[in-house]
DNA sequence: GAAATTGTAACTATAATGGTTACAAAATTG
DNA sequence: CAATTTTGTAACCATTATAGTTACAATTTC
């Protein structure tokens, strides 16, 4: 097991900005939602911003929304942006190369441990955020939001609408 | 990335097992080859002899081997074996239940997780120790153990040969 | 310039794994 | 039976990854 929650953390958070759609969340309002801490939010988006999944934007009307379609986002990306290394790891030291086992065993096991690591990918490249959260629909509560201010950088980023260029944003 | 290196040492225990054939192997060795302490492989032949993978014995001729057929033991025997959780994890704390995403996210995520565990145990399931023992040989020298000496308990244990009836010998 | 929010550092807490020492229990040998 | 060997097991420490918290500078809007 991996006693780690962040692929799960990812996924939630990307799929409440696929259903909140262009309004930008803060990582306050996201952070309720997951019940952790802002701080840890924002680590994440790093991580997903560097990846390409989110734009962020500071100042007052900031917050982070989605930078890619969500139809076209897989768990992949997402699994990806996380850097994970792998289902499995191998030995932590080296095997004792004096031993016919030991001194081949990790080249094999690193064999096997791939086509974990694929089968794993082939899995989550089929599933896309959209989909996530049309699953969730089902049993949840719609909400439409309606005219969201949003922050002239973030949405000219995006390629949206109206006002000034902010002086920076980072998308990668 | 799952940090522990225990699937990749239980492999690696086993294999060495089933290249020794009969001989009992004593945690001293295997923790040589596998670079480690004898007292990590020993809490870890625990887990394996729970699952009825391999068996042990104490005493001055004691040491471990396998139980089984290693043509017929699988990397799925294994995995299962350690008591893994499945690959990822869920939240660590429950999402908030005033959200829609969030009061259904754990639901979705449960799903999808099952789907990647399944494809990882299909993967798993359709190898074997002896298979990685083959692939082992290629690289590596072959030893080739004559008559060794085994624990009366561990010889009968397995059905084998000579000697007088152990008074306890835990297979599971 | 004031207010709000992200980016980021620094620190602590928690949990899993791994390493080490120590010793009781079990098995073999003589 | 006594000595020896090895596992079973507890107790403790070290290391690492993740998570949580506080604090504050930089950015953006008004």
């Amino acid at each position: 097991m991996s006693t780690n929650s962040r692929f799960a953390v990812a996924v939630h958070v990307l799929s409440l900005m696929a259903w909140s759609g262009e309004e930008p969340l803060k990582s306050e309002q996201v952070a309720e939602s997951v019940n952790t801490n802002p701080v840890v939010i924002r680590r994440m988006l790093l991580d997903l911003a560097q990846a390409g999944l989110v734009v962020s934007q500071t100042g007052s009307l900031g917050g982070s929304r989605l930078a890619t379609d969500p139809a076209k986002t897989t768990l992949l990306d997402v699994y990806q942006a996380l850097e994970y290394g792998g289902v499995f790891s191998l030995h932590r030291q080296p095997p004792s190369r004096d031993c016919p086992v030991g001194v081949n065993i990790e080249t094999v096991l690193g064999e096997v441990l791939q086509e974990v690591d694929s089968a794993v990918e082939l899995v989550l490249k089929n599933i896309t955020i959209d989909d996530v959260v049309q699953r969730l629909k089902p049993c949840g509560t719609l909400t439409s939001v309606k005219n969201p201010r949003v922050g002239k950088a973030l949405g000219k980023a995006l390629g949206k609408s109206n006002g000034k260029v902010a002086k920076v944003l980072r998308t990668a």
